[in-house]
DNA sequence: GCGACAG
DNA sequence: ATCTTGTCGC
């Protein structure tokens, strides 16, 4: 009866923490998502063509800081080309998960698809239900091609995009090159390179969103969508950096964090005297 | 051993 | 994700 009871390798203590304390878990999402992925459509499969482009959606979730259940979560749906928020779906959210990255999908996902079906069985505003779904993620440009856009827009069966501010650097793709090509090759708003991998993958593209923005926006196909109309519809609805969908509502859940969250146990465990 | 690692 | 002031320009 020594101690050594988990000597199936003889040198595992030298790593940074235990060795990978999710691995488990993210073996079975790994499953999940190949299952998912083959309800992936890649091509524009779309009943509508861009000059039918009206209600738009975007979706997000701020967090609030030192706390890792309390978010808020939150859908918008634009008009188009009035811009005008015709549908708003906001509240607070206690979080299960932790993020992983790559795994991102698993944290938020359940949290935006109560949102979406929640309008889509709202017997008033059902009509609003967004013909495309912008999403503050990536799509394809993903370590195994589903990124949180991919795997929403599975989920939903709704055309979805999705919308980056950091790259994974996979299949070849390097961030100092892109930001070199772009920085070369992008000069106007709307310019964009294609982020073409190592195995000849387009995974995305880097956009120039606006003019005065020095670094892209990375684009990738989500669901039921050609990167070609994708680009196309973010090119539409992009009045800043980050197209205004997401834009909205990111600015809308952290306005709703900063003026309704009330901390439970404020920091004022010090003093309980002195009150008079 | 080292770098990368969406939000 | 979040922490943060100013600053440059239209």
């Amino acid at each position: 009866m020594a101690d050594n009871t988990n000597n199936n390798n003889i040198n595992n203590n030298n790593n940074k923490d235990e060795d990978d304390e999710f691995k488990e878990i993210k073996e079975e999402w790994i499953q999940i998502q190949n299952s998912l992925k083959q309800q992936l459509i890649l091509t524009d499969n779309v009943t509508w063509s861009l000059n039918e482009l009206r209600y738009i959606g975007g979706v997000d979730i701020s967090f609030v800081k030192d706390n890792n259940e309390d978010a808020c979560a939150c859908l918008i749906v634009l008009e188009y080309p009035s811009m005008n928020i015709v549908y708003k779906d906001i509240g607070f959210i206690k979080l299960t998960l932790p993020y992983i990255p790559g795994f991102l999908a698993f944290r938020e996902v359940t949290f935006l698809m109560e949102m979406i079906n929640r309008l889509k069985s709202d017997p008033v505003n059902s009509q609003y239900l967004p013909q495309v779904i912008l999403v503050d993620g990536n799509g394809i440009l993903h370590p195994r091609s589903f990124g949180l856009a991919c795997h929403l827009g599975v989920l939903a069966d709704i055309p979805t995009i999705g919308v980056g501010k950091t790259p994974f650097q996979q299949d070849g793709l390097n961030i100092k090159d892109i930001r070199d090509q772009f920085k070369k090759n992008c000069q106007n708003a709307g310019d964009f390179i294609h982020l073409v991998g190592t195995s000849g993958t387009i995974w995305a593209a880097a956009l120039k969103s606006h003019k005065d923005s020095t670094n892209p926006i990375y684009v990738s196909q989500g669901h039921k969508l050609s990167l070609e109309t994708t680009l196309n519809i973010v090119k539409l609805l992009t009045l800043y950096r980050v197209p205004e969908p997401i834009r909205q509502a990111d600015l809308q859940s952290r306005d709703y964090i900063r003026l309704n969250f009330k901390p439970t146990t404020p920091p004022n465990t010090t003093t309980t005297t002195a009150n008079k």
